[in-house]
DNA sequence: ACCTCGTCGTTTGTATACAGAATACTGAAC
DNA sequence: GTTCAGTATTCTGTATACAAACGACGAGGT
């Protein structure tokens, strides 16, 4: 049964399992924004109680990805300009945070290997068009940062952040017909300064492309909401 | 009974109440690091059930106020100059994002005088040496910066992040003769330069005020933990 | 005396039962 | 036809019941 699958998957505990693959669900679009959640249905889909579900939607509101109204509902979380706009704000300086971070770890120059397998994957990814391999090769990316900042609190706020983020890029990617990727080469330096411990540059370089990202992906939101409601 | 105190409180919900009280109980020091809780335990204090205090434990757990082991148990979570460190290097960033972002607002200039209001209660409590009262003003004029910020993503980051770095500020208070106080200078420079709509100037004033707090908190912070394991 | 294994108590994790609130639906009045 | 009131249903929130895991304690062996 499903129960089995949840208990085995890696979390070990269904709440956390649960958030997983609801929060997968929603950032890759499988569920709307605004589709109403039950909890018995949650429930009911996934072979357990209410109680562990109740957990899961405790933990997925504080990632932004759905919105709760007492007594009144659970709904898979809106999106929005300004709510974009806000989580890449703070992402922009977060993960500025975590590569200058990164790049003091006495650990960054070992983690060369890592990094270069991650290049390699980024390209081929890339080259075969398989966009959410991409996305997926560049989040591993970030929590090989997150972990080189070894500051667990930096990356508690990161990962809750990214989630929001990769479901916008995603959105974005599924609504435009370019491939709103990011540059490889400007990782790539990225991972480089950040081996070199050279911090300054790791910060900069990370807070220009973040940057980047945020205005690409922002004028395909941008497009598809003001279509939305002219 | 407790319980009717639980439900009249403004949070109206059971466990926000009670990770509200729970969380101030932790951060001025009345429940003590590594504290070990069971959830019987708490939720015969309050009255309740097991239900409502298990949501409340995975908030404060959030907040990075109680540390969880599965099944193992559950602890007020451990101080450590290294988490500090952690949690004001994220708080550095985002409050200096907030401060931009709220002299940004358009709002900011008929916000003067709550600015004010707050400004003499700064300084009546640190006269009085009710440092408990000054430091509830400082963080009511945090609140209102996020309020102004308008952007409930950034306010959710700081708020976590204020009741960690107010309960290290509360911590090193308690163990050092002198009142670690923020300059109220400071503070009111930066209310005005956020009224003017200075926000380049608001971002650097509240950047060097928060570091100037990281500091002086730390120094306290340092002592202790080095003469606690020598 | 120390280490190991088994049993017991405690505590978390999950399932279920129940109460109350919010919404949807039905019917009647204007 | 529209609107308002009353009822019914559905869903959340809380309480309780049950199962399984972890740790502590003690007995037995080396």
């Amino acid at each position: 049964m499903t129960t089995t699958s949840l208990t085995t998957e890696i979390g070990t505990s269904i709440p956390e399992n649960l958030a997983r693959l609801i929060g997968a669900d929603i950032t890759f679009g499988r569920l709307a924004a605004w589709t109403r959640l039950t909890e018995e249905q949650v429930a009911n889909t996934y072979n357990v109680s209410r109680s562990p579900v109740r957990e899961a939607i405790r933990l997925l509101e504080r990632d932004g990805l759905i919105a709760r109204s007492s007594r009144r509902g659970i709904w898979v979380a809106p999106l929005s300009l300004k709510d974009f706009d806000g989580v890449y704000a703070c992402r922009i300086a977060l993960e500025a945070l975590a590569a200058e971070q990164a790049a003091r770890s006495p650990h960054a120059a070992s983690t060369r290997p890592a990094f270069d397998r991650l290049l390699t994957r980024l390209r081929t990814t890339l080259a075969n068009g398989d966009t959410v391999g991409f996305f997926e090769a560049d989040v591993e990316g970030s929590e090989i940062i997150y972990d080189l900042a070894d500051n667990p609190t930096l990356r508690r706020l990161l990962l809750s952040l990214e989630k929001q983020a990769l479901r916008y890029r995603y959105f974005a990617y599924q609504h435009s017909a370019e491939v709103t990727a990011l540059s490889v080469n400007a990782t790539r330096d990225i991972y480089a300064r950040i081996c070199e411990g050279d911090h300054a540059r790791a910060r900069a370089l990370t807070e220009t492309l973040i940057k980047d990202i945020w205005q690409s992906t922002r004028e395909v939101l941008a497009d598809f909401f003001s279509e939305k409601m002219p």
